[in-house]
DNA sequence: ATGTCGGGCACAGCCCGA
């Protein structure tokens, strides 16, 4: 089985990149993130047509959250059952599929909006964990993937890319991606790249890409007995040097 | 180095968010 996930910074603009990568790659499912469009604009014949089913949350001209899959699928929710403010930003999709649940989540980034902007992230943050917590008591196998806006360490982001206030690497930030470990999902990415300078992200300002200024907050957390049959985890860096790429680029593992 | 993008609004540049 194969997962992706790809923060695409507007589908509308970056559906013809999406259609050739899954040609290429033939994920089981694609998690995307920053739609930024409703519903009804999202361009579904262009992945129906490749025998992929959209799932679709979005909203008008920030966030959105959708997952292509290639198999039969029940809805379970488009918010976090815990989360009651900001249920109006389209940020969570959670389907069942092949008896994984699937949960994918776009979190706020947090550096908007002062103080009311920080707590947004951190109620995000704790309506995930009881999530997690949920899920994992079940014994359900489960992927919790997408654009987590968090740095979970040092060496995940490049020297003076960030400052030490920025909310994704602020600590009492950074505790909540931990908290999801120690409740026993595993960062896919770093069983198999412990301590490498693996970025997904390089801004579009200040030349980043070209000097590798990059971050690391795209993730892929798996539960248990799927870590067991983890295959391999690829960060696709080739999808950076396209024209009019996305600022990220997808995530993809195998197991 | 506010020197990049994308979308909204409303039809030209600003504004917001990232």
């Amino acid at each position: 089985m194969k997962l992706a996930s790809w923060n695409i910074n507007s589908i509308r603009k970056r559906y013809p990149l999406v259609v050739k990568w899954i040609e290429k790659e033939k994920p089981d499912w694609l998690f995307l993130q920053e739609i930024k469009c409703q519903n009804e604009q999202f361009p579904k014949e262009s992945f129906e047509s490749l025998g992929y089913h959209c799932i679709v949350h979005g909203q008008k001209a920030y966030n959105g959250v959708a997952i292509l899959s290639k198999h039969a699928y029940a809805l379970n929710s488009t918010k976090l059952p815990t989360l009651t403010e900001e249920a109006e930003e389209a940020r969570y999709l959670e389907i069942e599929s092949k008896n994984l649940t699937l949960c994918n989540l776009y979190l706020p980034n947090g550096n908007s909006g002062g103080e009311a902007g920080l707590l947004k992230k951190v109620k995000f943050c704790q309506a995930l964990y009881n999530r997690a917590k949920d899920l994992l008591n079940e014994k359900q196998n489960c992927i919790f993937a997408g654009d987590f806006n968090i740095c979970p360490n040092t060496m995940d982001y490049a020297t003076n890319a960030l400052s030490l206030s920025d909310a994704l690497v602020r600590p009492e930030i950074r505790d909540n991606f931990y908290k999801l470990l120690w409740l026993g999902l595993t960062d896919a990415l770093r069983t198999f790249y412990p301590t490498q300078t693996i970025y997904t992200f390089w801004d579009y300002q200040h030349n980043a890409w070209a000097r590798n200024s990059g971050l690391r907050i795209d993730h892929i957390l798996i539960s248990p007995r799927l870590a067991e049959r983890l295959q391999d985890v690829i960060v696709d860096k080739n999808e950076r040097e396209k024209n009019q790429p996305s600022d990220h680029v997808p995530v993809v593992v195998n197991f």
